[in-house]
DNA sequence: CCAAAAGTGTTAGTGATACACCCATGT
DNA sequence: ACATGGGTGTATCACTAACACTTTTGG
């Protein structure tokens, strides 16, 4: 059992007025070809029954990353997500219970782990389409359009959406997922050459049937140690 | 006189512990051909008389962007910069007094306005080069190695570059800025292309006679209103 | 007329876009 | 044999990269 480190309470920095602090986390998956953000019903005093961003307040003696990932785990049962810092909101009064500065982090979960049963404490969370969701506590809308913007231009030039498909996925479905978030249509031809070109998926044996037609080559991400350091990760 | 506003004291939100916040601001300039960062020495308690960013606590009436320019100016006397969020630092123990979150920011001046004078309170602010500067209190060194990464890959993709030059410049100029920041030399052909191209500077009538040798012509910004939808800012 | 930096065009290569048909399967 | 989505190649265009000489000025 390691000891707890302490901190200087004495020092002259608690002298300064403390803000509380919260991180929220905007989590999406695609689901239906539909992109969606994950929605808590507040139980708190404020805000009671209106809906909001999974978040809470942090603790001192976690990382504000290890915050977000308690937070979520105890909100929504997900685990093991792509995480990523957003930005950090601070307007004085966008709480009127007092100073709250929220750390705001994106996370995208594949369609797969998506369907976990909500435990009892998580039976209010729900996916709401980006497109058509209830009105949000605080700024949350802020905070959720400002994560879509930052979603749709990483895809752009990173892999985070590699993140939202299972281990073995479609060309197509790759497709549609960047159809999805971008909302608009891709060129099947081009699309397929560009993945190529980026050298990043190798095909498996297997195929997947669904419908009447012929049957689909399953993709998998190449291991790390097969990428070569000229291949954009 | 507008009265504050307050908040609900007796929430319970009051209850979860609070960790001190901070703003740390990273502004760079160029000067003499090397692109430079402030840094100021420590009078606090802790660390006293190492090198450290710019930075204090929030005020729990102002915005983090109100705070971060607060504290510029009265650490360093700058004023009007550019200024935007870059991360949020917060490991339990970066700073051994408490938990302290930081908000660090970052800002660029050009090089006319980085000439102001210190004020008394501001004697021991100096800019370093980036390539060459002490060592730094707390996680400085990774909140500023951050800051330069995302400098340079703004610079490729934005036009924050212009806010280090003064109203008129030369092309040579600002290339040499390119080149300083992203520390590699440019083509001088192609770099005119590409500056011709964005359609954001215009000739003045003005030259810059420096040195026996053909004057340069001085260029500005278009003004907002002749820019085209079409054109990248 | 010399030294020094300003200024200017063309070509080759690379990556992006537009576009239409055949393939494999189940019924 | 047909309906359905899977899978493939080529031509054009736009952008990037490489490269060298003439111009203007002060001394």
């Amino acid at each position: 059992m390691v000891e707890k480190p302490k901190w200087d309470m004495t020092s002259d920095i608690h002298k300064y007025p403390k803000p509380s602090v919260t991180v929220d986390i905007v989590i999406f998956t695609v689901q239906n070809d539909e992109l969606r953000v994950l929605l808590v019903k507040r139980k708190a005093d404020l805000k009671k029954g209106e809906w909001a961003l999974p978040g809470g307040f942090i603790r001192l003696d976690e990382s504000l990353e290890e915050s977000a990932k308690r937070i979520l785990e105890q909100k929504t049962g997900v685990k093991d997500v792509y995480l990523e810092q957003l930005y950090t909101f601070g307007d004085p009064f966008r709480d009127s219970r007092g100073r709250v500065i929220t750390v705001a982090y994106f996370a995208l979960i594949d369609s797969e782990k998506m369907k976990i049963k909500p435990t009892e404490e998580v039976a209010d969370a729900q996916w709401f389409s980006v497109y058509n969701y209830p009105p949000l506590a605080f700024d949350h809308k802020k905070v959720l359009d400002y994560s879509l913007t930052r979603l749709r231009s990483k895809l752009e030039y990173t892999t985070v959406g590699f993140q939202l498909l299972p281990q073995k996925f479609t060309l197509t479905e790759l497709q549609k997922l960047y159809e999805v978030i971008l909302a608009k249509t891709l060129d099947k031809r081009n699309f397929r050459k560009k993945i190529a070109s980026l050298n990043l998926v190798e095909q498996t044996k297997e195929t997947k049937m669904e419908g009447v037609h012929r049957p689909a080559r399953l993709y998998k991400f190449k291991s790390k140690k097969f990428l070569l350091e000229s291949d954009v990760v």
